[in-house]
DNA sequence: TATTAAAATCGGTCATACCATTTATCCGGC
DNA sequence: GCCGGATAAATGGTATGACCGATTTTAATA
């Protein structure tokens, strides 16, 4: 636990431009810029810092939920306030582009194109970067779609361990975090799709056809297997969409939301 | 300007799972999904609105506050809290990127290849739906770029536009407010960047294919030619990089933050 | 009628107190 | 001496009330 003995913040100015929970939240930023607060680190508890800042405490916290709305701080109760952890791959939240989708009506669609379109571009890396344990894992993944035909369940989570794998051996994490972006939203409500066996199969098989464009570090042959997996993936969820169209009549316009095999 | 006369704003059940203030930003976020809040609409005053929902003020900000950090809502003192307008095209907040840059400490050769990326996707996609008017207004700025080969602040101004109208041009928002947010973490640094004529004409030659590629509806070339023109530039700009570096000896780490021609 | 000034509106900030949860401490029993 | 549960301290979450500053609206005035 960083202990900040030393005056690493220092007072707001008072002849500063915008407000003063904005020069809080640039106060704050400028020092993850520069490394004096580091992915889980603890920051003082509000009352101190709202003190070495020379600012309420209303108004620190407003900084600190700006920053915490974004994904880079995290406030738990009683324990403190700490700089999010860099475990695992990093994420984006992806609440605010879904509010966007809503705000603008973005079709399910175009979703699915924007998945595509990401898939596809870190599968061509991942066919020209992926490591040897990384393509072990997907075809394990792959074998455990096959394994679990008969259980959606398990096999979407071979699904989408697959997807991430794929994503990683990209050796972009920023693509990779845009990607989970898009996919998180379309996931919600893929969960609760019931497919059918010969879905399942169709796409085992088409991961595994991504797997060997991997493997065979053929990347236009990647992104073209990953191409058509998810217009498949996309043309089933469709179709899935009309059948439960009789389930809930009601709000049928379609809209966001969206799910189905990939 | 909206009025609220019905009970739209139902208040918090005190039976709630999460905090109080979690409660009021599911709340807001259901109503813009439900389209209660349509982009535009103004809030009711705080403190109003605090009444509504069974909430204290700062309770009742604080849900606002993070909403508005990831640019849902736009508070403005004196006027109001107003869900924001989607005037132009959406466009997601660039901060969370940039600061998860700063954490997981992105190198700015892994952000050039998340814009290659997007800008191929944008341009593959741009040379199966570009309208008449919007290939037109991509001759336009390269005209503009070729006219102000002599005047670099002139240049980027069209160089931005270009790429911005080819992402239009995909008809696809999402990867366009994708492309914009990596674009813009790239830029802020560009624009001090002093180029060569030599830079500039051979800039302006590359876009000049990129838009022939589109107009031929060539999306293959469309993505090669977009390719080749953000590999030149990322390697112009490394260049400058290590000439700029003698005029700033310190941090010579590299780091994040980018820019260069494109 | 157009301009200006006053007033109401509304978000921004501050101070204070109390609650809920977590963490650390202490003490007794084993 | 060691362990575990009770107690206390620390810390974020919420509430109340007040005042300030920017904005908008309204009214008075030229």
């Amino acid at each position: 636990m960083t202990d900040f003995n030393s005056d690493i913040f220092k007072t707001i100015d008072p002849e500063r431009r915008g407000t003063t929970s904005e020069e809080v939240i640039s106060q704050l930023r400028e020092m993850i810029h520069r490394g004096d607060l580091r992915p889980g680190d603890r920051l003082p508890p509000e009352r101190d810092l709202a003190k070495l800042l020379g600012v309420s405490r209303p108004t620190l916290r407003a900084g600190i939920r700006s920053l915490a709305a974004v994904g880079v701080l995290h406030s738990r109760q009683g324990a403190g306030t700490f700089v999010v952890k860099a475990d695992g791959p990093p994420s984006l939240d992806s609440s605010p582009l879904r509010l966007m989708a809503s705000l603008h009506g973005f079709t399910s669609a175009e979703m699915f194109e924007a998945r595509q379109s990401l898939e596809m571009a870190v599968a061509g890396l991942a066919a020209e970067r992926a490591t040897g344990d990384q393509m072990a894992s997907m075809s394990e993944e792959v074998a455990g779609m096959f394994a679990s035909l008969d259980d959606p369940e398990q096999f979407l989570v071979h699904d989408v361990r697959f997807h991430q794998t794929v994503a990683a051996a990209s050796g972009n994490r920023i693509l990779t975090s845009l990607m989970n972006m898009v996919a998180t939203i379309l996931f919600d409500t893929r969960i609760k799709t019931v497919k059918r066996a010969t879905d399942l199969k169709e796409s085992a098989e088409m991961h595994r056809h991504v797997y060997r464009a991997i493997r065979e570090r053929n990347p236009d042959a990647a992104r073209a297997a990953m191409r058509e997996h998810l217009e498949r993936a996309q043309r089933a969820w469709e179709l899935e969409k009309q059948d439960a169209a009789d389930d809930t009549p009601a709000d049928g316009s379609g809209g966001n939301g969206a799910g189905g095999a990939h």
